[in-house]
DNA sequence: ATTGAAAGAGTCTCAGT
DNA sequence: ACTGAGACTCTTTCAAT
């Protein structure tokens, strides 16, 4: 894994480009950046046996398969000592797509994504109320998602 | 774009398994579901040109790269009307990655990414507390993070 | 480390079913 | 609509620099 590396300005490059579009082909990539294919190819070889390029994903627009409510959900816990049972019992949970520990206002941090509000509703009560150690949760509603983006990796040029 | 597609069960199982990792082969993956590789490929192109499917990107481990503090923060806005031209000065913010308009606690929810603690507190009180409309925010500090999964697109069968 | 070319593998098209 | 095979394109390897 985590080789220790020294990435160069070429390799910022290739993982911006790549993380936003991966159709692109070698030898166009390399065009852009006006290396040779072979070298794009050696590049990402590094970086996928590095752990830095972790694999590849089909993105889907979930809105068109029927997801129409996209929420978030600060949960506060009785005590924060029982966070690793109830993320194993969230995770149990198939709409509950993110989940982070977290510090601050609550200790944990969920995002779920449902296909409306009557199952956002039974993942709500039903679901989410009936974990042991969860004491209350606030819900966020997504009406409008600005932006969704990848961190600019290219600053430094090393 | 969206031409009222009918999914059947193949679909959504090609969206589940190229959601989650793009890599194999249209032949390996007609394997699995038991259809030819020609198939794979045929539904691939419809789901894309129907807007369904989006793109391919690389993942890339974050942390690897040395981004260590993933923030989510709440605003709260002086007027909800407000959202547009805030959210516009936002977007000129790298470090945030997400940006949701939102019901409920706050106004709008935002992801932000940092390398550490000092770029955090930088975005934090340089930019974002000088934007006009902004009246405070509330800082959730990620300590780990669970998951990050995909919807899970396969429920129903058509 | 990068290159360019050859070998191997995958995508894409299409005629047949 | 699915299949299998041929045409085409891309990835991968490697000898040379």
């Amino acid at each position: 894994m985590s080789q220790k590396l020294n990435l160069d300005k070429l390799d910022y490059q290739i993982i911006q480009s790549m993380a936003e579009n991966a159709e692109i082909s070698y030898a166009d990539l390399g065009k852009k950046l006006f290396v040779s294919g072979g070298t794009i190819h050696v590049r990402i070889k590094k970086l996928q046996e590095s752990g830095i390029v972790t694999g590849t994903r089909l993105t889907v627009d979930i809105k068109a398969l029927g997801f129409d409510v996209i929420t978030f959900v600060g949960i506060y816990l009785q005590k924060s000592s029982m966070y690793e049972d109830v993320a194993k019992e969230l995770a149990k949970i198939p709409q509950i797509v993110r989940l982070n520990y977290t510090t601050g206002t609550y200790s944990m941090f969920a995002e779920i994504v449902c296909k409306n509000i009557q199952q956002l509703k039974h993942v709500l009560h039903d679901k989410l109320q009936n974990i042991k150690g969860i004491e209350r949760t606030e819900t966020l509603i997504s009406l409008e998602e600005s932006f969704n983006r990848n961190v600019q990796v290219l600053e430094e040029e090393v």
